[in-house]
DNA sequence: GCTATTTTTTAGTCTTATCTAAAAATATTT
DNA sequence: AAATATTTTTAGATAAGACTAAAAAATAGC
């Protein structure tokens, strides 16, 4: 049995390290979690003795097959939980994070995937987040940062890296939402601000922003 | 906050000892939420504590007005979400109870109204069990016991006592389900035991079984 | 290559929710 | 009303998960 902390571990480990298959640090995971070093360094060795994650003193951790395949569900769970919200019961995309932070550790595999197939087997989830199969597969989104693009290169705006409320009522105010045909227009060296022009208007974005803006072209 | 185990404390609570107004005794709690006398004293005193229960030594225990609108929330967040699971999930009425357990805990006012609304406000989960309403209230079901009809007495099969996947997949095998209508042909002192006729068929159902049959006339 | 800094681990505490065993209070019998 | 049995509480222990402070290892700077 996995705990409900246990699953948490292991998707910051899978974020953190491409899948888990790249060695994350200590320090990494306690600054996701909210948490302490000292106590990712205890949580490792459990996840390591449940033969879930692969840890070496001192050198980090990676994750066995079958945690991948744990924090590849948990994830699953989390993005078809946040479609549900938006699409079933009227929540906004900044309102489902946390809820689904929650129901994400509910366990019963009949419960996801009945949930999959109410929903009709969506691929992404609210924010643009590819959403795994039975199996723990997806086939990567391919969209770049909107950073990436030329004054003149044009695309539509798939997935938003930061899932925060904050970031995601930013977003709301100035009305872009996923799906929005978006051009560059302009970039500025001084502070890597774009300017950018939506079906409705022309707006200046900062880097941070912009950090968090993925293009499908 | 109200941890998940205080819930389940809570509810026990709410279910032994009429809403919460009847003292309950240490011993049936134990009993009830599998743990041990001593375990229960301890959780008693911190619900005390945080003024859901009205705790005096060695005379039981009951709920505050606080306690009791907690508790029912938590009743009518389990019930709806077992409507959720057969209405919409496909889950059929011995599959809900274990998972219903696990998302009762999910915090989220917006969530319970919102699948509330979806699912049309319920007034009854799939076990005949009444939902309460945002203030906790409900409108006590008027069924009685099967036992307590005369032979040639009938009526519908409105509200099952005991949800155990064990006893509900007796029923299915039996073929007999919530709405049936059911007629009382004989009793039979020596065991307790009576015969009812459906619409399909004739049978003979035990006492253990009858106590969990609530007919509405 | 040796110090200084940073990162990671270890050691020892704390909190929550359990448990067992023993003590205290209450209830039931004779 | 005493003795016995049952119930409830207390005391002390344990496990999970988190933290702080100190020690150890790795990395960076000179
Ligand atoms: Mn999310
Ligand atoms: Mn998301
Ligand atoms: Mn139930
Ligand atoms: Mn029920």
């Amino acid at each position: 049995m996995v705990t409900l902390s246990e699953e948490n571990y292991l998707k910051a480990i899978y974020h953190l390290g491409k899948q888990g298959t790249v060695a994350v640090s200590t320090n990494a995971i306690a600054e996701k979690i909210e948490s302490k070093a000292s106590s990712v360094t205890d949580m490792i060795k459990k996840l390591a003795e449940k033969k879930l994650a692969n840890y070496i003193k001192y050198q980090g951790v990676t994750l066995t097959e079958a945690g991948r395949l744990a924090a590849a569900l948990v994830i699953r769970k989390h993005r078809l939980w946040e479609v549900f919200l938006v699409e079933k019961l009227n929540f906004s995309w900044d309102e489902v994070h946390d809820v689904a932070e929650q129901l994400e550790h509910i366990k019963s595999l009949k419960l996801v995937n009945e949930l999959d197939a109410l929903l009709g087997f969506p691929t992404h989830d609210p924010h643009g987040d590819p959403i795994p199969d039975k199996e723990g597969n997806y086939s990567p989104l391919k969209s770049v940062n909107i950073l990436e693009l030329k004054p003149g290169d044009e695309g539509v705006l798939a997935q938003v890296k930061d899932s925060s409320d904050v970031f995601l009522k930013y977003l709301n105010k100035n009305n872009l939402a996923l799906g929005d045909q978006i051009k560059v227009l302009d970039f500025e060296p001084f502070d890597n601000s774009l300017t950018i022009e939506t079906t409705s208007r022309k707006m200046i974005i900062s880097s941070e922003v912009a950090k968090n803006l993925y293009i499908s072209l």
